[in-house]
DNA sequence: GAAATTGATGTTGTCTGACAATTGACTTTT
DNA sequence: AAAAGTCAATTGTCAGACAACATCAATTTC
């Protein structure tokens, strides 16, 4: 009943997200090892019934957030740190950097306004020839680089009053903020890489250094490829970390 | 109804976890882009209720698998390649190799026990001296080393019958197998390294060439660490991805 | 007295049936 | 032809009930 006179105007969040963050606040006050309250219990804390809090619960469990044991009842994993530097949530390394207390900026900022070529026609899932932005930046911490982001865009998505509009250096964020496409999910390829020539003279380090290098592809809920991006890291300034849960045989 | 006389005798998925099975299979056979039967039917199909299916189909639409649109139907996202290759879920070299059509095999196995020094009691959270079992191993594939995979475990949970009971390489595969353990997740810390001179003759590359780096924690469901490990992997050889949710702000 | 059994209680797991909200296609009206 | 209205299909949510399971205390049994 409570869930249509909500004291909003604009809402961008559906209820079941804004149950889910509710829920992750409860999660997030309760000690590791911990258990939550019963769930009809929380069900009317929350103010929804207990099949809509047991779905949201889900999603949890399935990040090995929360353990639930019939009988006994729902528990909390791990510490609440894990959801913050995982890789199980896309942030920009803005949001990342501030939540781990390091101050970052951006440099080097190099926009190119280009026509996708074969290889990027096929990354973007578009035609040849498609106008695209490529964005590349040096990312400081400290006064020196860590990281090295290139993300190409067709023009349609990113456009030059993005740009205008304060950008600080991620296209994430503004993605996310001009409401205009319904992001969903991101695959993210890991792989390690040496540093070309290029590269190292991005980020201040010799030809052949390691760096980690994340190869995303940001899709929208239609399905469409928004963003192709590929992002170095410098080891040591970032932790990159999965919660995985164990497979079971068979 | 039809749960309880399940044509099984020693179960060892939960109900649920089969009928996430059974959705994965029903999810794989349909094209991306098109729909899912109807909850009511889904529901009627798999034998179980629409609330339980709703609770499965979340854990799905948590990975971007699924999209659902109230008032429309229930959408296959994305390829279903991403569930077997992501990592979401733990899995062995050998169950993720065996899934990509590489013929792997175990070479070069070094078993020592040792004691807890600092540094493992440290990542083990045991106390020093503690006997500990190292298991360090190559793994070929296609006549060529391609990973390189050192686990530590307490004495007291990885015995010499472990080993002795067809160790093929794979310490994840025999702790799910000896249910001795209840395990829950894993928390890989993802880096980038140079190889160093021992490691580089192991895989037979050269020293400073560049490899992925796993660390991982093996935590049992009662928060305690079984198992720490850290693997270093060749490029190229295996496609490590994540699927992760776009972070809303706010 | 010790061990085994039983029972009470609290919790998660599942089911049933219902209604609300949304969408898309179809029909009717203007 | 365009607009408005109607209807069916689908997901979203709800309420209540019972089953399955775990834990602990009380009771019975040996």
């Amino acid at each position: 009943m409570a869930q249509v006179q909500e004291s909003q105007d604009k809402i961008t969040l559906t209820s079941f997200q804004r149950l889910q963050n509710e829920l992750a606040k409860v999660i997030s006050t309760i000690p590791h090892g911990e258990k939550l309250p019963s769930e009809p219990l929380l069900a009317k804390m929350l103010g929804v019934s207990r099949a809509t809090l047991r779905e949201a619960m889900r999603t949890f469990e399935g990040q090995g957030i929360i353990r639930r044991r019939q009988g006994v009842g729902t528990f909390v994993v791990g510490p609440i740190q894990v959801i913050e530097t995982g890789l199980e949530v896309l942030e920009s390394i803005e949001t990342l950097a501030e939540k781990i207390g390091l101050d970052v900026k951006m440099g080097d900022l190099v926009i190119n306004q280009i026509n996708a070529n074969e290889y990027y026609a096929k990354n973007l899932n578009v035609e040849e020839n498609t106008p695209l932005i490529k964005i590349s930046r040096v990312i400081n911490a400290e006064n020196r680089p860590v990281a090295f982001l290139v993300d190409v865009l067709p023009e349609s998505i990113f456009t030059n009053d993005d740009l205008a509009a304060g950008f600080t250096g991620s296209v994430l964020d503004r993605l996310i903020e001009s409401e205009k496409i319904d992001l969903s999910v991101s695959k993210t390829i890991i792989k390690a890489e040496a540093a070309s020539s290029s590269i190292a003279r991005a980020l201040q380090i010799q030809r052949g250094d390691v760096l980690l290098l994340f190869t995303a592809y940001l899709y929208s809920t239609e399905g469409k490829i928004i963003d192709y991006s590929y992002s170095y890291f410098l080891p040591g300034y970032f932790r990159f970390q999965v919660v995985r849960r164990v497979g079971k045989l068979k």
